[in-house]
DNA sequence: AGGTTGACCGTGA
DNA sequence: CTCACGGCCAACC
């Protein structure tokens, strides 16, 4: 597979793929990690199918840690549901301890 | 080939 | 501190 037909996309399943167990990102850190961090609205748009790519996008969401994306999910409490699973609290669609659950990127990796 | 959309982010009032 | 608007980039129609 050459690295030119890797999209976007593929780009950011392979770093959502790569989020620890228990740990949550945010777009911009993704987009930022891939060298678009102007183009986090992609990531979120790429992750939309991401759940038939076998890409845990329920450990992504938007900088403030707010469940985003949970309407794109199959049910409405989905995502909340899996990040409760790990151990993530969440409370109004919103992780609590967002800076402890982090996980850059940038920083990681 | 062009216009519109989007799971966002940052700054301003 | 909270509400609102603009910008940016890539995919989709």
């Amino acid at each position: 597979m050459k690295p030119e037909t890797l999209n976007f996309f593929d780009r950011v399943y392979a770093v959502a793929k790569q989020i620890p167990y228990g740990r949550v990102t945010s777009f911009g850190a993704i987009a930022n990690y891939l060298g678009a961090a102007r183009s986090a609205r992609m990531v979120g748009y790429a992750l939309n199918g991401s759940v038939e790519k076998d890409v845990p996008a329920h450990r992504v969401v938007n900088r403030i840690g707010l469940l985003t994306g949970k309407h794109h999910f199959d049910g409405t409490n989905l995502m909340q549901q899996l990040l409760e699973n790990e151990g993530i609290v969440i409370k109004d669609n919103q992780i609590q301890n967002f800076d402890a659950v982090f996980w850059d990127p940038r920083l990681e990796l």
